[in-house]
DNA sequence: TATTGAATATACAGAAATGAACTATATACT
DNA sequence: AGTATATAGTTCATTTCTGTATATTCAATA
């Protein structure tokens, strides 16, 4: 029950985020990579910090990479410390994207939660934390 | 936040539920359609049914019934009542391949939610709904 | 009854994800 | 040093999903 509760809410999720990011010509698992990026102290990170942050596959990071590389919207570039990897970092381009579609999506989100107290949200947020907690052991 | 954490939530659900039935051999989507067929009221359903009750789309449905047919799993057969209509039964095996995979799936639902108390799960499943009802507007 | 429009299921083509093998570099051990 | 083992990232073959078009049947109605 609980189950398909939270398959249902991933799935709106997936698809109201979808919708949105369509007429910026994105789709959702380029929008996390982006975000991931933007989110990170330096604007900088590792394809395998990717993976683990944005729950993809390394295959996947590779392909959604080289996509947002052929728009622009990041650089790759090889790390000096350790030649096994490579730095992704956001571009002008990037950043600028990000900031023309983030205010839609911000909307989107209060959307989402509107239904939702303050106090609501962060118990949900607790109770969600703690089943995670129970997994993968 | 929230957003990443029912996300987090849905992916090791999902691959868990992954790992448990491939020594079954079988995978989530198809697992999802032949629990909602024992699920319902008489083991029959159709289609656009299944598609609306399992979040698939309806190409989907028609790729996934098919393998299961293949395996012998489930039954097609033509409605009377309006041609256009399909409809899916459960057979004999597919209903002992559910009751073969059930008691390990029981188990994992169990060991997913333990963190969780009863009234903690109750809790969980309103502000869900809570959420979801904010949802498609 | 002939026609139009809507619903249902399918087929097919193109996009995306997965898993396994591969290259290159780094780390550990003897 | 030299070998083994581990890690980072990519590539490729295969599987799976999505979106769009199509065929069939039903319902409404002029």
């Amino acid at each position: 029950m609980l189950v398909r509760l939270v398959k249902h809410i991933f799935k709106e999720l997936q698809d109201e985020a979808n919708a949105t990011l369509r007429p910026y010509g994105m789709n959702h698992p380029e929008y996390n990579i982006l975000m991931m990026l933007y989110g990170s102290p330096d604007s900088r990170m590792h394809p395998s910090e990717l993976a683990d942050a944005a729950g993809e596959k390394s295959a996947n990071v590779t392909r959604l990479t080289s996509q947002l590389c052929e728009k622009g919207l990041i650089a790759r570039s090889g790390s000096d410390e350790d030649r096994r990897k490579v730095t992704l970092t956001l571009t002008e381009k990037g950043l600028a994207t990000i900031e023309a579609f983030l205010p839609d999506i911000v909307t989107l989100l209060h959307r989402e939660t509107r239904h939702l107290s303050q106090a609501e949200q962060g118990q949900l947020e607790v109770l969600l934390k703690k089943m995670l907690s129970g997994f993968g052991e």
